[in-house]
RNA sequence: GCCUGGAUGGCGGAAUAGGCAGACGCACGGGACUUAAAAUCCCGCGAUAGCAAUAUCGUACCGGUUCAAGUCCGGUUCUAGGCACCA
């Protein structure tokens, strides 16, 4: 231990340490508490930014922290390596995505190991990977086996910038998600993973996640979002079509006026034919299908829709009401169908009023609202009025009376609609896992056969960066032969979504160097589910949501022994500059790279987790980060004395003075803080802070006369057993300096001692009238009663209290006693 | 529009079960050391009044519960994120 904190030589020293003795590799041992510790694995764009930094910086601390209290830790690392960045690079450069890829991944894992990242190197997983994407087109493949995964024709989100069809997720306000084009529509044959089968155990599998954030658990409620109601069918009027709508509010139907279906229906073409509004509604449906999403479903715009010439009879009351063309009708919800109810449904109301289509009150709300004359649509509960027999009851009730009747007479269903839509998979791109399937004329779609896997992605395509599936340009590729029958057949040359190769790499992660299967059941077993998982709070739908979706596949193929992949998430905040996003265009970036060159990984580490607690925004400054390196080399200097000053001296003392009690209770005490802060709260930012104040206090402590040495060795042991998971490098630097066995990576964490946080007396505060008058110190352990009766007895209590009449008093032991006062 | 959060000094933030608001740090001001600077160390630092002791006010705003409210309840404003014609 040198005099100066060299952090240019202690952490290459002690990272090559690390490395040398293998220390950060871990292997299945079942004596031992097995505790798995995930961060979000990057995307290799070059460099590390600061998100990455506080990401890696949470789950480091987090992994130091229980491999010090004896758990087998596993932490790895990937990279999420397939996806458009690196094609688009291909393009403009003209060379190989993976030359692109492989040259970031090597450049972010140096980064990742200056940052003194406790990673098992040998678990690494990169998804470009033959040896990865492999097990991604085997797992693919049991998808289809279990009839998850299937083709159809359907019209998609298409990105005509990235040539690209697009999964809705990845639809933002009508945009691509990448690169903010508008998005069209565009009839393709796709594949598709059955997600929705699932969708009753994601939403109810939510409830067994208490780790989770409430707020990521309510946008994937949201997002699945199930309504329960009934399916109606109406009759048509002149003709046979099963007339049937979707409605949580089957209460409502004495209001029905109208009858609107979506424009794509393909009852439409039918219903319209011949009629004299036929040319109208063709029209109507061509300028649905040229609107974009954006258009077609912003709120503030007014209803369309026309009339088809069309009837359906309303089954409770014999009424005959219009059938409209509307486009505020989805397709892909419910029926298609939906029964107009203006009084009582907000849209519908919009809708009649602008048409000029009765408006049918059943349900008083009771609030006093003129029924006949109403401005807006009720949508509160109430009794139900004008519905016949249904008249007096409670509307709530009546859903189901009503619904009831209708399934009695064969023409209704209890259901249940999802938001939710089935996973479109497949991309014209190059740069993902191929798609493991040949279609042949005589056998359809076939799986290639296990054995011949990989379907290697083939290296002699050209990047135009236009049109289809740069993977047609391949002259290898594409023809092939049936596996099945053996006549020739053509392959898929569509990819894989990168959504799916992270959506069970914490799988991989468990069995990385596996080549004889996707991972070793035996080995998940033992390592699922992930006890902490770190990052981004803009991955709570889409990432979190496939990941649970692949679980629970695995988990129902025998594969994965938990249905859920993470117990505990932390999602932690943005990092900002002048309060805003750190990004390339706004110029406000800070580079991890700069800060480390500057003033070493610890710091930076330190200062990323210092300044804000994990799941909130985080401003970065600069100052700050030169108070976190102030704080470093404060405490460096402080071990340095105290390694020369304590040198041989046993952690064994008696507590004489207030002060060696003082330094003593603080010591305990921080060491329970410490603890607390980072195995219960996360709150790293007062995990330092009261680090900060241990620091001062053996400042403070060490000046005095008397001082206890083998006290303040046990203060700096612990103080650097504490400070470890933050700052690694220099705590090694410092435990070696203090003449202790390396690495302090391995030492246990510190116990703190019960009986030192007992203090002897304790100050209390005296209040009038809730307001602090004085402060007393008492004897700890008092009474209620013993307490009130000492501070009333006492002299500045009397002085305080100056004659006024005491109305009441309240005692809190250890804490106050508060003296109402009359006048 | 709906669903989640958030709002505390000049700034980042603390107050873990209703009990001393502002821990810790940054910035700033003053001082010590130094020829000087850097580094380091010490002191001060919510507002108003006062020489001071001290007093009053103060956790977005209005109201309530309580001996006691940043914390609980009702309402309002602003703000961030998510969803958004889902029948």
């Amino acid at each position: 231990m040198n005099e100066q904190y060299e952090f240019s030589k202690i952490e290459p020293k002690w990272q090559k340490y690390w490395e040398d003795n293998d220390l950060f590799h871990v292997t299945e041992d079942e004596s031992k508490e097995k505790f798995y510790c995930l961060e979000m694995f990057p995307y290799p764009s070059g460099k590390l930014h600061m998100g990455h930094v506080r990401n890696y910086s949470i789950g480091d601390v987090l992994a130091r922290y229980k491999t010090m209290n004896g758990f087998n830790v596993l932490h790895p690392i990937g990279f999420d390596s397939f996806g458009l960045p690196a094609e688009n690079a291909a393009i403009k450069n003209q060379s190989h995505p993976a030359i692109w890829t492989s040259s970031n991944i090597e450049e972010m894992e140096k980064q990742l190991r200056q940052l003194g990242f406790s990673y098992d190197w040998d678990r690494e997983a990169c998804t470009y990977k033959e040896e990865y994407y492999k097990w991604m087109q085997w797992i693919f493949i049991q998808f289809y086996k279990k009839g998850l995964a299937y083709k159809k024709e359907n019209p998609v989100n298409w990105c005509p910038s990235c040539a690209t069809v697009l999964a809705n997720e990845q639809v933002v306000d009508g945009c691509c998600e990448r690169c903010g084009t508008q998005v069209t529509k565009k009839n393709l044959s796709q594949w598709y993973f059955k997600i929705t089968d699932y969708a009753d155990r994601l939403l109810d599998d939510i409830d067994k996640l208490p780790g989770w954030p409430d707020k990521v658990k309510t946008m994937q409620r949201n997002w699945i979002g199930r309504s329960y109601g009934y399916e109606l069918t109406f009759k048509l009027k002149d003709g046979d079509l099963p007339m049937t709508v979707f409605t949580t509010r089957a209460d409502t139907i004495f209001g029905v006026s109208f009858m609107v279906i979506a424009p794509e229906h393909p009852y439409v073409d039918q219903l319209i034919t011949g009629q004299k509004e036929e040319a109208l509604c063709r029209e109507y449906m061509e300028a649905a299908k040229r609107q974009s999403d954006i258009e077609r479903s912003s709120t503030t715009k007014e209803k369309t829709g026309v009339f088809t010439g069309r009837y359906v009879i309303n089954p409770v009351n014999g009424k005959e009401v219009p059938v409209y063309l509307a486009d505020y009708v989805l397709m892909g919800y419910g029926t298609g169908l939906v029964m107009g109810v203006p009084a009582h449904d907000q849209r519908d109301f919009d809708f009649a009023t602008k048409f000029g289509l009765p408006i049918v009150p059943v349900v008083d709300a009771g609030s006093g609202e003129d029924l006949n004359n109403l401005t807006k649509a009720v949508e509160a509960e109430g009794v139900m009025i004008n519905s016949g027999k249904y008249t007096g009851m409670n509307n709530k009730e009546a859903i189901d009376a009503i619904g009831g009747d209708f399934e009695k007479q064969g023409i209704g269903k209890k259901t249940k609609n999802f938001k939710l839509r089935d996973w479109l998979i497949s991309r014209q791109r190059y740069w993902g896992t191929p798609i493991p399937m040949i279609s042949c004329p005589d056998c359809g779609w076939v799986p290639e056969k296990e054995e011949n896997l990989p379907v290697l992605l083939p290296t002699d395509v050209e990047f135009t960066g236009k049109g289809e599936s740069p993977i047609v340009t391949s002259k290898t590729f594409v023809n092939t032969k049936c596996p099945v029958c053996g006549k020739d057949a053509k392959r898929e040359v569509d990819t894989m979504d990168t959504f799916l190769d992270s959506s069970w790499y914490f799988l991989r992660y468990t069995d990385a160097r596996n080549d004889k299967a996707c991972f070793d059941p035996q080995k998940a077993k033992y390592w699922m589910s992930v006890d902490q998982y770190i990052g981004g709070v803009e991955h709570a739908i889409l990432h979190l949501l496939y990941s649970r979706f692949f679980t629970k596949v695995l988990y129902d193929l025998g594969l994965a022994s938990v249905e859920e992949p993470f117990t505990n998430l932390l999602t932690q905040g943005m990092v900002l500059k002048d309060g805003s996003k750190m990004s390339k265009s706004v110029g406000n970036v800070v580079s991890p790279e700069e800060i480390i060159s500057k003033y070493g990984a610890d710091t930076a580490r330190l200062f990323i987790l210092f300044a804000a607690p994990p799941e909130r925004e985080l401003e970065w400054s600069d100052t700050g980060v030169e108070g976190s390196f102030k704080f470093l080399n404060r405490v460096y200097r402080l071990i340095y004395e105290l390694a020369e000053d304590t040198k041989g001296i046993p952690c064994v003392y008696r507590l004489e003075t207030k002060d060696d009690k003082q330094l003593a209770y603080i010591l305990n005490n921080t060491v329970k803080r410490v603890s607390d802060d980072i195995n219960k709260r996360f709150n790293f930012n007062t995990a330092i802070s009261a680090l900060m104040e241990l620091v001062n206090e053996i400042y403070r402590y060490k000046e005095l006369e008397d001082v206890n040495m083998g006290l303040l060795r046990d203060s700096a042991e612990k103080l650097v057993l504490m400070l470890s998971p933050f700052a690694p490098h220099v705590c090694e630097e410092m435990w070696e300096g203090l003449g202790m066995q390396a690495p302090v990576y391995k030492a246990p964490w510190p116990e703190y001692d019960e009986a030192a946080l007992v203090k002897d007396s304790i100050e209390i505060v005296v209040q009038i009238n809730g307001k602090v008058k004085g402060k007393m110190d008492v004897p700890t352990g008092l009474s209620k009663d013993d307490l009130q009766a000492l501070v009333m007895e006492s002299e500045q209590t009397a002085e305080i209290v100056g004659g006024k009449e005491i109305v009441k008093i309240v005692a809190v032991p250890g804490k106050l006693v508060n003296i109402v006062v009359k006048g």
